[in-house]
DNA sequence: GGAGTCTCCTTAACGTCGTTAAATAGAACG
DNA sequence: CGTTCTATTTAACGACGTTAAGGAGACTCC
């Protein structure tokens, strides 16, 4: 009796869920209001609160999905695989699954790691050890790819809920650029704030430096001290 | 007539923008309201629209007010300076203004950047470009650099507006982290997963690739191609 | 110096939101 | 049959952003 009222209980929190992301996807996070998901349930508003506390239990809810179900694609790090190309692959893929969801960086931020997460990170901080890494420089690492991942994708999403990509409004980029020649130049080269080469990009960036971090520290015993940016390189040219 | 009348309005906007500023830091985003807002100026609600458009258009606003009236103190980079120490500064300086107000990263999150912000990213560009920078390479530097820094101060208040950092919570941090030995370990090690050594270390990561980058692109003619991630180191096991 | 204009604010109200309280239909159970 | 539990409805509350209409006070101009 308890399990099958329980599992009934479940059905129902998922299938709100569902539709609360397809719903997401059709009018965005702003006009997701209980009352229109009630609507597309056929309900009334107050009846969402049997199954969910208030509306952040739902959301926090969403985005357990978003993070967890979709995408736990990655496997352990292989024997003899490049850890760049497949840490790469990794956020790359997490990007993906953020974009497949309008405003779900948003939505996201500033939401715990939920139990997938938590258990990806620590399979990516077993993998990285085992080809050298200290765990705290691997650790930051993840935090850094973490960070970036999340502000880039929060612009990109930002951008587009704004409707910038669209070239009626490309004029006047332009003329809001006129005045600094070298931020005129990088766009006209780019082709846009946020394009896809921005994010492989400082994707490599971040990897590179973590490639810099991996060689000084197992070039010594105990690699710590050697990479600070503060002063320690001479002012050259 | 015109100016005096047009320098009244300025004022009171630049009151009003003051005001919320310090309402923000009091009461948070969520509970900054127009209501509270205008009896905090001694005035009814709708005053405000007579002064801004709406509601988007104040914290607009107040993004600016923050991003650009607060820390211009950057000047371009010095002849024989170093460009890593001078970013790095840079974007700390960035992050200190950001955590001078409370939900700033909100805030600022999907926000058009202002005329400061261009202006200031200007001068990067060409520092940059003066020391040997492709500007494109710049651009997706100052990119890379902007998304880290976004990402991590918004989860960085996030974690701040819940309280996490308070010690009660750090037991059932420990309990949820027990089935992860490396994420336990690097957690201990770093003592707390957001340190100000996650953002130096992550600052740096990205400082170091750009120095990568630079290095490549100045050892050839035109650097392209070169610090590639995908598939570019063979897979094997 | 009175009429008109402009500035800045008030009062009143609208529609929508998240949320709560209370009542209720229907199934499950003794 | 009566009770209990599940899942929902109806009604309402207070707060929100926003709009409409008007009014008090200063400024301008003939």
């Amino acid at each position: 009796m308890n399990v099958v009222k329980l599992s009934t209980v479940a059905l129902e929190r998922d299938k709100i869920v569902e539709t609360a992301l397809r719903l997401l996807d059709e009018v965005g996070l702003e006009k997701l209001t209980l009352r229109r998901l009630a609507a597309e349930l056929g309900v009334q508003a107050p009846a969402l609160y049997w199954h969910f506390k208030n509306k952040q239990e739902l959301l926090d809810e969403m985005t357990e999905v978003i993070a967890v179900q979709k995408g736990p694609r990655l496997g352990p790090l292989a024997e003899g695989e490049s850890w760049e190309a497949w840490l790469a692959e990794w956020v790359k893929e997490q990007r993906r699954v953020l974009n497949s969801h309008r405003d779900s960086a948003r939505l996201t931020a500033g939401t715990h790691p939920g139990e997938g997460m938590l258990a990806t990170v620590e399979m990516i901080l077993g993998s990285l050890t085992r080809v050298g890494f200290d765990v705290v420089d691997a650790m930051w690492g993840v935090t850094a790819l973490s960070s970036f991942l999340g502000g880039f994708v929060l612009e990109e999403q930002a951008d587009r809920e704004r409707g910038v990509g669209d070239w009626s409004q490309f004029q006047e980029a332009v003329e809001i650029l006129a005045p600094y020649p070298h931020l005129c130049e990088a766009m006209i080269r780019i082709g846009g704030p946020q394009s896809e080469g921005a994010f492989e990009h400082g994707l490599t960036l971040i990897l590179e430096g973590m490639r810099a971090r991996l060689a000084a520290s197992s070039g010594r015993q105990e690699g710590h001290g050697d990479l600070e940016v503060e002063g320690d390189r001479p002012a050259a040219g």
